[in-house]
DNA sequence: ATACCGACCTGTCAGC
DNA sequence: TGCTGACAGGTCGGTA
């Protein structure tokens, strides 16, 4: 489901929500799907911390945490393309597929749901700093320094979170199309002013669609229960035969690195 | 080293 | 109405 636009805007609202509370004990499912770490170490790990903060690391969401002897640690949890994390009042309804929940002091109640079990859940008393670089705040040379060796096609590259975390596949297709650039071009094969276009491209998509929310594509919501409203600005994903905003031209589907992609055959090049 | 491809899961929707 | 198959925002491990 989510891509760094949406992990940000739901990492943003669970911090509002859940910051400074203390987490009094902690239900985990059995399947062991979901965890990275053991059922027994992440309850042991979650109960009786406050929680600090919660942030945004890549598409990660990463629960700064102090234990009962003041030890630090953190709660990371991955979302894969189906999960959830709700903050609800004990007493609403359990929703399918829930795999963790959490009693906090304050009488809330924090559930990971997550029907697919494509989602991670982790305990690590280490900061967790994520398997790449964060594109946000990335340099426009830092960038280019980053993709200018690959083969790879540049959409793949585009999408490998040891490279730059957060990207999938709605903001990759968005920030070529927007930078005139099709997906399957190697990415050693693109020029430096192309690299740059890129570059500027995929940071504005990605501010414009953490102010937007994110994306609703099918039933995406934020913590709060909320829909965001990027998908209205997509000019690339999910807008397959629908004529390019620029030139009309129908916007093509196609398959990179296994992933469906959308771009204009006349804009790109 | 690199790059495809299936596997991992469930739900939904289109087509028959 | 109901079945079947394709597809989905992500990642991992195997194979060529």
């Amino acid at each position: 489901m989510p891509e760094l636009p949406e992990v940000e805007t739901i990492a943003n609202g669970l911090n509002k929500r859940v910051a400074g509370d203390v987490i009094e004990s902690v239900w985990v499912g059995s399947k062991p799907e979901p965890l990275k770490s053991p059922p027994a170490a992440i309850a042991h790990t979650l109960e009786g911390a406050r929680i600090q903060r919660v942030q945004r690391v890549g598409k990660h969401i990463v629960f700064s945490l102090t234990g009962r002897q003041n030890q630090q640690s953190e709660f990371v949890v991955h979302l894969g393309m189906t999960g959830r994390m709700l903050v609800a009042a004990p007493e609403a309804e359990t929703p399918k597929h829930t795999h963790l929940t959490a009693r906090l002091q304050s009488g809330k109640e924090l559930r990971f749901v997550d029907p697919r079990r494509f989602g991670r859940l982790e305990v690590r008393d280490s900061r967790f700093t994520g398997p790449g670089t964060e594109p946000t705040r990335i340099s426009a040379d830092e960038f280019a320094d980053l993709f200018h060796r690959s083969k790879a096609p540049i959409k793949a590259v585009l999408l490998n979170q040891k490279f730059l975390h957060g990207v999938g596949n709605i903001y990759a297709d968005e920030s070529l199309i927007r930078a005139g650039v099709r997906p399957r071009r190697r990415a050693n094969t693109l020029t430096r002013a192309e690299l740059n276009k890129l570059h500027a491209a995929l940071q504005q998509v990605l501010q414009e669609a953490i102010r937007a929310g994110g994306s609703s594509v099918s039933d995406y919501v934020d913590a709060d229960g909320e829909k965001g409203f990027f998908q209205f600005r997509h000019r690339a994903y999910g807008r397959e035969g629908k004529p390019c905003l620029k030139c009309k031209t129908p916007i093509k589907k196609i398959t990179v690195g296994g992933r469906g992609t959308h771009y204009c055959p006349k804009c790109q090049k």
